[in-house]
RNA sequence: GGCGACAUAGCCAAGCGGUAAGGCGUGGGUCUGCAACACCCUGAUCACCAGUUCAAAUCUGGUUGUCGCCUCCA
């Protein structure tokens, strides 16, 4: 087929052709989150906007199979030894056990991504299941003479690789070591980028999760995970991997280089990544600021949707600096948009050539680099366009499948639903009111519209006649 | 200190060498008793300084500023 998507590949710092392995297939990775907390607004950007490009992919005709880890062991918040997993740590804050908090918040996780349309991948593999893999991959890595055994944790070895800095444009010597503050230094290290594979001087006290491996019991390196679950799904070729651009480094460096060294061969083509979502004070994290939710989102009356359309209307390689003014201006903007998609008629016939020729404008903006605010434009330009409604509703309807912000799925009543005895008294009342106005009694009508206001009741005349809502 | 990204109207934002899309808001107007809705109209020479070119927001060099990464992070 065609190949008509051109994306940014970190890899080689351009944008390129996306030419799949196999013609018409794409195998597509995604790192999925430490399920340790809540997803923050921030974390979920990323998650969507891969979303855009699996969808981008689907609707180009691609034949796609995403796979998306969860991290559920092995993740330190420092790669030194004296580091804390995270899981272990929100096991600790909440007192449960590791696979309680994972548990909790993978299903939070996939919630949040409902509410965002966010699709789930076709295969989502916690961590746990693969450790027969891992174990795998770190025997042939140390036959291969890739890694090394130190102070009773297993290493990999970045002096064996020529381009261990592939996706970073570094040298070993421009890193610089603990630049921050609270970074040990690991003696057992034999050069200052070498990462752990395997660690056997486990500090979980819950002894679930402990597994046995021919170095001692303990657990894998975080890095080797994705390496591990993305070959058992996908192969030894994958076309894309995606994160957020934190992962780059050290994440994504150390997945190359045990992977290419673990098979022997080139692995991924394209390196896709997300930047990020700031805040005033910059990079929005979980430790410091305000912990945006989606559920706090939801309970100041933002629908999800909006969020979604605020990061669509901004491209996925800038970084994006959330506030509530603009998130107002896009809850204008999307109530504004639904409303005149939603008044459209379904009468008459689809004109085949002018949805041909918007769906083409439309893919054509997705293609270069997954420009979505160029997207959402051609949505404007096409309910502009002089032709029916019955052709702007299918095209609305296609753009959807991509977009996912609910274009023609009829707004809920967020305000409770009256009961029958309020909405006849208010129906009585718009009736009292259309007499007075028809008697030209305004200040009648005025003082029943005032009424009603007072009772939580807005009423306005549409050309469509009265309509009132509880506010 | 090193590496990298970004800088376009009040706000968000596209633009990839040919003379500034789109959205929100503002202001004006049409409509309707008024209000609201809807619709129409309304705005920038692109951080700064040099250079390349017939032509630059778009390329090159420099300056300033903001942000990120350099073993917690999407």
């Amino acid at each position: 087929m065609e190949n008509r998507l051109y994306i940014y590949n970190t890899l080689t710092r351009r944008v390129e052709k996306f030419v799949p392995n196999v013609d018409g297939k794409v195998g597509m990775y995604t790192c999925g989150p430490t399920v340790y907390h809540f997803a923050h607004i921030g974390n979920l950007r990323s998650y969507m906007m891969e979303d855009i490009l699996e969808k981008t992919l689907r609707y180009l005709g691609y034949d796609v199979k995403r796979v998306m880890n969860i991290t559920d062991v092995g993740h330190l918040s420092s790669d030194a030894d004296t580091g804390e997993d995270k899981m272990l740590k929100g096991a600790k804050r909440e007192h449960k056990t590791v696979m309680e908090i994972a548990q909790f918040y993978t299903d939070a996780f996939f919630e949040d991504c409902r509410k965002l349309c966010i699709k789930r991948p076709d295969v989502v593999e916690p961590a746990t299941n693969c450790i027969g893999e891992f174990i795998h991959m770190v025997e042939v890595l140390l036959e291969k003479g890739y890694a090394y055994v130190s102070g009773e944790n297993v290493y990999f070895d970045t002096s064996k690789l020529k381009e261990y800095y592939v996706l970073t444009n570094h040298t070993e010597e421009e890193l610089l070591q603990g630049v921050r503050d609270d970074v040990e230094v690991d003696e057992n290290k034999r050069n200052k980028n070498d990462f752990v594979l395997w660690f056997t001087k486990s500090k979980f006290e819950d002894q679930a999760l402990k597994w046995d491996s021919p170095w001692g019991v303990g657990y894998p390196g975080w890095h080797i995970e994705c390496s591990g679950i993305s070959i058992k799904h996908l192969g030894e070729y994958m076309d894309i991997h995606c994160g957020g651009v934190d992962n780059i480094f050290p994440h994504h460096t150390n997945e190359i280089a045990q992977s290419e060294s673990y098979l022997g061969h080139k692995w991924c083509n394209y390196w896709m990544h997300v930047h990020h979502l700031n805040d005033k004070a910059g990079k929005m994290s979980k430790s410091k600021g305000e912990f945006l939710t989606v559920s706090l989102l939801e309970s100041k009356g933002y629908d999800p949707m909006v969020y979604r359309m605020f990061c669509l209307q901004s491209h996925y390689r800038k970084p994006l600096e959330f506030s509530f003014e603009v998130l107002d201006q896009v809850a204008a903007a999307y109530g504004k948009l639904k409303k005149r998609i939603l008044g459209l008629s379904k009468e008459g016939a689809v004109d085949a050539a002018v949805f041909a020729e918007y769906r083409r404008k439309f893919e054509d903006a997705l293609c270069s680099d997954l420009n979505t605010s160029s997207a959402l434009t051609v949505l404007y330009d096409m309910l502009k366009a002089d032709t029916n409604d019955a052709t702007k509703r299918a095209l609305a309807e296609s753009f959807d499948e991509v977009l996912s912000i609910h274009l023609l799925v009829e707004t809920e009543e967020q305000a409770p639903a009256a009961d029958d005895s309020l909405a006849a008294w208010i129906e009585e009342k718009i009736a009292e009111r259309k007499e007075a106005k028809k008697a030209k009694d305004f200040a009648k009508a005025d003082a029943i519209r005032a009424e009603l206001l007072e009772k939580g009741v807005r009423i306005q005349d549409t050309r469509e006649g009265v309509v009132w809502e509880l506010i």
